[in-house]
DNA sequence: CAAGAAAATTGATGATCGTCAAATCGCCCG
DNA sequence: CGGGCGATTTGACGATCATCAATTTTCTTG
């Protein structure tokens, strides 16, 4: 039983298993022990909001499970999600570097557990161990080279070939192959969201999947995406022939 | 004749005014001084690459006089510009914290000088200095915000109006206000170059730019543009009133 | 389960944009 | 100064996309 919980996220700093795999990695076991202590962790509805843009930034969210969508709203209010965060990742360490207020919302997309740290103890322990200032500023500047790739794809791509890009992000984080190499995907988004990610209206979505299963590259129902031959979708984006 | 040489950059890192305004400006005088030993200072033509996409970095650059532009190349061949940087500005930093290669190209836009530091002394003055590592990670931060504004842009406006946005940007570092309150500005860059910071053909750019000017909004001489009522390019951005 | 609301699709239409091609302009270098 | 090359402009055309509106589907909630 105790070894049930150690891979249970969200119960305890110590036997939580992601935090090998993310910024808390480099804490020694003291340091864990004083997170652990000043961790508050939560449970989020589906669509909840984990904190919204414009308001003070108290801390930063470490998410224990689910799937957390960040969102920005422009001068005209329309919602753009730029980035799908998952089990392990931090949220909101900008309102810590930089400003007070926070500059994108945080969206639980799925009942989720997600842990909450207070600012005094993250500087606390940026002062203690220099290592986990140095896993923020990795973290930032891999952000940073995600933003900066997608920057250009907006630059120089088809509405399609971006959703096309798209798929097969969400296809690595979502889907599962089947025996016969065909691939299977629950879409954690909306339509709308979809949409918003590839800078286009939702109408313009939905006639870029119609086109998609008409050229049979997918078959899409409710959120449930059938891809039979990835190779057809990594023909979709294969840039043309370089001389 | 001393007082003349304390406003060259790129002379003596001790009188370069410009590291009071950059990330530089947490040293203390003995890290100033080791700074100045290693810093090896470089004259670059207009048009001249100060380092290239995919190379393996050997250190971070720093603008002491000139314009850079940084750019970044997608699959298909197409360059992207995606930043303009000045004189006080830090190159390269990813380098540093991420992977070993280059993430983007720099090239000089007009004659420039430029600083190199290599990789073992900017590692010796984090170690010595933790304040520049928090220096480091705020210019990366911030740099990621301004990508993720940029995100948000692409999403939801046209290439006019991205046009306009990029304009002003621009006026602000580039522009002088005359005494009636028209603006005039030289601009550091090519039509290729400004189509693709917006995303757009330099075709589509030239037309963009053909119906700024029958309405009056602005008039384009060659790399010159006179912006006659500055309040008709505010008017282009409104948002469409919030309710 | 049913009603209402939100999401998603579909159609029609006009605006914007990319592509190809040709012509013109401007600049650099011999 | 003239040639040449790249940058820019312009035209024509088709493709893509946004918008508005109507409808259908799906989800939520009492």
């Amino acid at each position: 039983m105790v070894e049930r919980r150690r891979t249970m996220p969200g119960v305890n700093c110590f036997e939580c298993q992601l935090r090998y795999r993310n910024e808390w990695s480099v804490l020694t076991d003291e340091e864990v022990e004083l997170l652990g202590r000043a961790r508050k962790c939560r449970n989020y509805r589906a669509g909840e909001s984990i904190f919204s843009m414009g308001e003070p930034s108290h801390g930063i969210y470490c998410i224990a499970s689910g799937t957390a969508a960040i969102r920005k709203i422009d001068a005209a209010g329309n919602p753009v999600l730029l980035h799908l965060a998952y089990a392990g990742d931090t949220l909101g360490y900008r309102g810590l570097l930089l400003g007070e207020s926070r500059c994108s919302s945080a969206e639980a997309l799925g009942p989720s557990k997600v842990c909450f740290i207070d600012k005094p103890t993250v500087q606390a322990l940026l002062a203690k161990n220099p290592a986990l200032g140095l896993q923020f500023v990795r973290r930032v500047a891999s952000d940073l080279n995600d933003a900066h790739a997608k920057l250009v794809q907006n630059a120089t791509l088809s509405n399609r070939t971006k959703f096309v890009h798209l798929l097969l992000v969400l296809m690595n984080r979502h889907g599962r192959t089947a025996t016969d190499g065909s691939h299977v995907m629950e879409l954690p988004l909306s339509r709308r969201d979809l949409a918003s990610m590839i800078g286009a209206r939702h109408e313009t979505l939905s006639r870029i999947i119609g086109r998609l299963e008409e050229d049979g590259v997918a078959r899409f129902s409710g959120r449930t995406v059938f891809v039979t031959r990835p190779s057809s979708l990594l023909h979709e984006i294969k840039p043309p022939l370089l001389d």
